[in-house]
DNA sequence: CTGAAAGCGCTTACAG
DNA sequence: CTGAAAGCGCTTACAG
């Protein structure tokens, strides 16, 4: 008979087995000493009796709170045409609630709010641990947990960088194939719209660009620094379009921006390919609504989020883990670039 | 001195005060009972340690979790092309945090692992209350949080059709205005791209439609089931091509699927508006990105989540509350919509 | 105005 | 193999 009118305790499940209540605990949570025989009789009864772990009880004694903190860090613009939390809330949550652990949220605008929502999170231990994403360089939240003693897991954090255990995705191989590729297209003259120089990704990818046209002997071309969005891409359009001598292909630290560069850049009267080619970086579904379809380096943020939680747990649970590599971003080649223009003038 | 080495807890700050344990409680939590004086002492002792109270007891005696739950019921596909989430737990976040409460979110791709997650989170305790978001017609989960007794708002129900409080924002007044529009410039034949049957607001919206249409003295044009998916709306986009008598119109019942729609059009060949006009609904980021820019309702997820929430509140607290509804979704005119092509063929 | 006590629902040594 | 007890950190009647 289910459907008790209030919901079964502990206490409940040991009355009606006859046992005491440290019985049932050990016998529901697998530990030793306890009869096959009565553990499975314990077993039915508490699944007669819908019992489920108060987790207020256990929170309380086993010094947990069985959940797992993510702060987004980003302006309302930004993260509603960025699917990358969408992407890393579904990764991380599909280990974590197969072990019993939620996943609880919250946004903050700036940097300064989202460090106050770390602090207050470990304060009131709300969660086990947290998610560090969208690292900036010498992020002071990387020292905080550190302080509070926050169990914590990096989110592509240079190795070695910080001391907190990290999961990321290579960028090299993927920039470096992207640019290969323009370079046998003919092209020599390449910028790059980086994002904000805060952010640790930003420099990561500027990097890479430089360093993959290092390797094929090419100067490195305009750097046009934007903010991750649309607008900023456009932005950078207009920047890249009225230089004297205009760069044949542009290679952008994000699909948003390469979005609205590739969009304006056409609103101005530029074909693409044909004028300009455009990559971006992340292969989000918008690469694939807009005309011409984008070129772009798709990450995995759903495997990055499974991973980083399945570390994050391991950190909780006082192991030692060490950094994860997930395979690197890969180059999806669409239609924003092609062949460079023949008479550069 | 800030920055003890263990987090202080009551007992710390009442051997430090010279006080029992209940005065702190009283004092901090701002109960009648407790003199001024006393009362500032600890709170300036509090303060010193850092106090903040753990969660953990908190919730076990005040039988709370000060967590409020949000499954979101869709599949990865929609759900990173679909901003309307980040919008919702934008304006989630930011009432919940400031009651102190926090909240935590689980996925499921399909509506029975949303029920088992429910029911989970509400046998656990992990949650004091949820939202119910995305509800169809006949939906299961209105029962299940019944049964439980788990506090729960609805969001867009229809009014009196369920025994939960629900906030809504309106969407006739819109609707109605856009096909007053399209009509006026000249549109006599007007489809419907709809979401899937099961969910309510897919009915509400194909039900304004028709509606607007008869206030307006016109028949309804074609109806086409789309899946709220960008691909969908490209499918249909096909299907209506290849229709005898082409309809000069479509009212999408989301943007995505409006861009889709669009989208595909144009690569066949046709001209928006001046073959076919567009519109969404919903006003996401997207319709500004693509080109022409799409003609939408703006719907407010933000401010339905913050209303949503204060009423979840009050009604985890034992107060009765009334449904609420919030200024209706509003036309926003762009280019995707325009005077109908003269000679229909 | 203040304190001692019970209790929330578990887990975890520790005895037997 | 099983149970009695302590304890996790609070809140909340209830005495004084």
């Amino acid at each position: 008979m289910p459907m008790a009118d209030k919901a079964a305790t502990i206490t409940d499940v040991a009355a009606r087995a006859g046992v005491s209540i440290s019985t049932v605990s050990a016998a529901l949570n697998g530990r030793a000493g306890v009869s096959e025989g009565t553990r499975e009789r314990i077993k039915g009864i508490a699944a007669d009796l819908g019992f489920v772990p108060s987790l207020r009880g256990r929170s309380l004694s086993a010094k947990r709170s069985f959940n797992v903190g993510l702060i987004i860090q980003r302006g309302a613009d930004v993260i509603e045409s960025d699917p990358f939390f969408a992407s890393f809330i579904g990764g991380a949550e599909s280990v974590l609630s197969e072990r019993g652990y939620g996943l609880v949220l919250q946004m903050a605008d700036t940097s300064e709010k989202a460090l106050a929502h770390y602090r207050q999170m470990a304060a009131a231990k709300r969660v086990d641990g947290v998610f560090l994403n969208e690292l900036e360089v010498d992020d002071p939240r990387v020292a905080a947990v550190h302080r509070l003693r926050l169990p914590a897991v990096a989110i592509n954090a240079d190795p070695g960088r910080f001391p907190v255990p990290a999961v990321r995705q290579g960028f090299q191989p993927g920039i470096s194939a992207l640019l290969s590729y323009l370079v046998g297209m003919g092209h020599r003259h390449i910028a790059h719209l980086a994002g904000p120089t805060r952010f640790l990704h930003s420099c990561q990818r500027e990097q890479a660009w430089r360093s993959a046209l290092a390797e094929l002997g090419l100067e490195p071309g305009p750097v046009v620094t934007g903010d991750f969005t649309f607008d900023g891409g456009a932005g950078a359009a207009e920047a890249i379009v009225a230089q004297a001598v205009r760069p044949t292909a542009v290679v952008c630290a994000n699909d948003l921006m390469a979005a609205g560069f590739l969009t304006r850049a056409q609103d101005l009267g530029l074909r693409i390919p044909g004028d300009i080619s455009v990559a971006g970086y992340d292969g989000v579904p918008l690469g694939e609504y807009i005309r011409p379809r984008l070129t772009t380096l798709k990450t995995a943020p759903h495997e990055l989020a499974a991973q980083a939680s399945r570390m994050l747990l391991a950190v909780v649970d006082g192991e030692t883990v060490t950094d994860v590599e997930i395979p690197p971003a890969s180059l999806v080649l669409r239609e924003s670039t092609g062949r460079a223009p023949t008479a550069v003038r």
